[in-house]
DNA sequence: CCATACTGGACTAAAATAGTCCTAATTTCA
DNA sequence: TGAAATTAGGACTATTTTAGTCCAGTATGG
């Protein structure tokens, strides 16, 4: 349904997390207790990070990870690019041409423009943005319901 | 990677034929033949888009699928609605708020922000449009690779 | 040289997706 | 009235993706 992943969330919470400790080494396992990801899965998710250059790591005593920039200049673009691969809403729309219908390469053209909003879209939100609290953007809500958010019952 | 499966992709191309037949009832057969879609698939798919009210359904001999309204007033948003049921960028932002990790639903409401501008960028094009050959859209790339198109090598 | 912590990749389990098929129900026409 | 055509609904299986875990290796600092 258009989803991202479940994965790309968490990974989303730990630049958040990430953001919040300024410019200071947080190592995987603290990292993990203040996002609540499970250990081995934050440390999937920190090496994804860091090799796509958005987070910075160090290794030995002490070592960890840091944002390489600071939240501001920080796209969801970006996270999504790092975490994803490049947003593209069709396989054809990636530069490895591998699509194999015939007919559905003459509706590419489409789908390229809405890729191309889509990711209007993801490049003026931050991770700063992402860390505010949600009452932030309370305005915006086209998505067709109401959106009340999740109220952790029970 | 943020992007819509096959069947969608077939959906679309589906709906892409209707839109060009006019109203005339195609029956199942025809159009996976239309679409080279596999006709179980194409049956799959035309039930699906018969009951979200795309198309129309006739039955018995002669009987067969139609749009219901014309193709410039159907938009790619309702599409992937019908498709995929309703576009929602993380569970959370569903009205059934079904998130379970406190934290991510901080992120939540920026979330919705991106929701909300993939919605209008997908309500800004018809399927009119996706029927026109893709050379209709050429002036925006903004996707950061050159998207040479698929050319369906050997 | 030892403890700490990241790196890279293999591996398994779970879930979503894709694809097919079968049995009604409905309509047309002879 | 009956046979043929065609959609409706849903069950079912196979495939692929995603999620999650773990281990052996490498760098760092004391």
């Amino acid at each position: 349904m258009f989803r991202i992943s479940r994965l790309t969330d968490y990974g989303t919470l730990i630049l958040v997390f990430l953001a919040s400790q300024e410019r200071r080494l947080c190592s995987a396992s603290e990292i993990a207790a203040g996002t609540h990801v499970s250990q081995p899965t934050a440390q999937k998710l920190l090496k994804v990070l860091a090799r796509s250059g958005l987070v910075d790591s160090a290794r030995g005593t002490d070592g960890g990870y840091r944002l390489t920039r600071n939240p501001e200049s920080i796209t969801t673009a970006e996270i999504l690019d790092a975490l994803e691969g490049p947003v593209a809403i069709t396989e054809c729309s990636t530069d490895d041409g591998s699509c194999e219908l015939e007919p559905m390469c003459q509706v590419g053209g489409a789908w390229q423009k809405i890729n191309g909003a889509i990711r209007i879209a993801l490049s003026d939100i931050t991770l700063a943005d992402l860390g505010q609290p949600r009452t932030d953007f309370p305005a915006l809500n086209l998505t067709g319901n109401d959106a009340e958010h999740g109220t952790h019952s029970s």
